[in-house]
DNA sequence: CCGTATCCTTGATGATACTG
DNA sequence: CAGTATCATCAAGGATACGG
């Protein structure tokens, strides 16, 4: 490889041709948001606090969304020697950062929200019976 | 906030407390960004192209989030019966509608993607050796 | 309380081959 | 060309039980 390859795949590095791929990644991996969100409005938690928040999240997961949040610097915890225990975990400053991009996406869902449902129902209103596809 | 809850889940129908959630469910889930920002980038294409532009997508995937995109209305399928068969994609106005969520998203990363690099090299550092917990 | 360890199930994906 | 069908794979997630 590494030659003119006439009529191939263009010059990608694979599924990096879109630019936000990384922050999608990031920011809106499964959880996430969820969590990110809890954090935002109901402020700095305890552990369980956030599990029953977040309702039918497993411990085990949301050990494992929190622990990639704060490797990328979206959350903070702080551990409290005490018996029993007390952990917390809050917003960071860069997860605060965030916000406008979720109201803009918050903007976007009730204005819009609406006509992809309405164009679910066409799909399936079109689609449903035979099903040609032409 | 609801105040002294005894000891159960607070009042959330799982996973639906973060109101962002449908959208995040309908515009990042997997190959959609890609694919939706390919669309707005290089305009109406053929399933090839797309295959093609998109690197490591198979047909079978590609074909299954272009159906999705379709009946979410982001996308307008247009069919062209011919010998050989053509058929094109192009995004629909309410995909469109998207372009300022994404550059929002752009500019999020632009400002600070390196942040959330120095802060995994930060906990990597930290959390490496025995990994002690505190 | 705050997790970790283990096992298991399932949905998503890749590979391959084949039609209209 | 534009897919579909089928099979194999595989990692994320759930259930459960236990430990510091």
């Amino acid at each position: 490889m590494t030659s003119t390859t006439p009529a191939s795949r263009v010059d990608v590095d694979p599924e990096q041709a879109c630019p936000i791929a990384p922050v999608v990644d990031i920011v809106f991996s499964r959880w996430t948001t969820p969590i990110l969100w809890a954090l935002h409005e109901y402020g700095r938690q305890r552990f369980v606090e956030l599990d029953r928040r977040l309702g039918t999240i497993t411990p085990k997961v949301l050990t494992q969304r929190l622990r990639q949040l704060e490797r990328d610097g979206l959350v903070v915890r702080t551990y409290h020697p005490e018996v029993p225990p007390r952990v917390e975990y809050e917003i960071s400053d860069l997860g605060r950062s965030l916000a406008p991009l979720f109201a803009t996406l918050a903007e976007w869902s009730t204005a819009n929200l609406d006509k992809v449902d309405r164009a679910r129902d066409d799909y399936d209103a079109r689609e449903r019976p035979g099903a040609r596809r032409l």
